[in-house]
DNA sequence: TGTACATCAGTGAACGCGCGTTCACTGATGTAC
DNA sequence: TGTACATCAGTGAACGCGCGTTCACTGATGTAC
């Protein structure tokens, strides 16, 4: 029973049961559909069902608050990423896989921006910065930036990119994904149907193909 | 004197002298220092020496001097890729030129967004649109999506793009751009010595026209 | 197993904030005769 | 040139808003004996 003193497990039971989850799902919820912005602390304590002023024993303010629900929004990125990277066949040449996988990435993240515009815009249309290991970092997936810079790393390891263009690239590649995915959501691209936005996005990444 | 009735001018004269423009120009600068969400109308009339009602005398609402600020600042963007197109040497083949051109369209976008980071905010940083007749004013300077426009219609003109590729290029190399800028401005590239960024862009721009 | 006590998650009420906006007004200026 | 009147740019005071945050509290739960 010293396991107590070594590890100070948090009490198993709440009277609301986890409200700190609760409020964590409420902020992702408001920040699905109205971007950080939404993300009000009263309304989230409202939806848990909950006295505003009860946030305060979980997170430390709202900025606190907004800090975990955009931790969300960046794996959620992470997540679609990971999705088109495994969708990618293990077909033809290790150059082509790699590119593909490039392309798949890339991808991920443009068809994540469209259709989860609040959750996007919570993750990277403020100030954000992403994790200092986010290369280094293999297994802990659900990384964006890391997911990214594997498959750059792949696409050099396979021949189809020459090494002296590799460092930096990653910020090449990712403002390209970016800024379109920004046209899309506040600039002159709103409003375009999903299937045009593909179309364009396919584009974009022959660009960058063609460009790295 | 029947000009009055056909040409209504406004007063010549107003107390303040010109309450719209010190208005507006409080705008812009509070836009340049802290982004579209500074742009607070009491501070704006508080600058201009003015109750804070006086400013409905010129804008209907908050959302109206915003508005007015933001075509100001999308103006300057417009006047800074102006400046770098103009100092294009004009020699080599029709090719080259329109190249040089192209990305010094891009530069002064960019040299914008990384020096005068509170404008280009407001300019791009929400929900905007472009002129609807952008691509067809050539007169009408400072419009940036017209600079681009033409740059790229040279391009092709010079026989240094191919013609089916021209149909929403200037989507392309926009997103790669305003990537970019947004990356260095909240992303990871936050803090990046001018000189860094400037080499950034350019090898963004090597790989916009490669890839175009 | 039972009792006394400490903990601390959630309560209820209230705050100050600065904002955008509305109201009825005033008084300098421009205009008609 | 002089007087009477209309215009309307800017005034002064006040509003409601919803927010984030602080305060002193309460009462269910976990723990020690």
């Amino acid at each position: 029973m010293s396991e107590k003193m070594r590890n100070p497990a948090p009490r198993s039971t709440y009277r609301h049961g986890d409200l700190r989850r609760a409020l964590l799902e409420a902020g992702v919820a408001l920040a699905r559909g109205g971007g950080p912005t939404a993300v009000v602390l009263r309304e989230a304590t409202r939806r848990a069902g909950v006295a505003p002023n009860a946030a305060y024993r979980h997170f430390a303010n709202r900025e606190d608050l907004l800090g975990a629900v955009r931790a969300e929004a960046v794996a959620a990125v992470g997540r679609a990423m990971e999705a088109e990277y495994r969708a990618v066949p293990a077909e033809g040449s290790a150059a082509v896989q790699a590119h593909a996988r490039v392309r798949a990435v890339g991808r991920g993240y443009l068809r994540f921006a469209f259709a989860e515009t609040g959750l996007f815009r919570t993750a990277f249309g403020g100030p954000f910065t992403v994790a200092p290991d986010a290369a280094a970092s293999g297994a802990s997936g659900h990384n964006p930036f890391g997911h990214l810079n594997a498959a750059l790393d792949a696409l050099v390891a396979a021949g189809a990119m020459p090494p002296e263009r590799r460092p930096g690239a990653e910020f090449l590649a990712w403002s390209t994904v970016h800024g379109l995915a920004l046209l899309a959501l506040d600039g002159p691209l709103q409003g375009m149907p999903p299937q045009a936005l593909d179309a364009l996005s396919e584009r974009l990444l022959d660009m960058v193909e063609r460009g790295l």
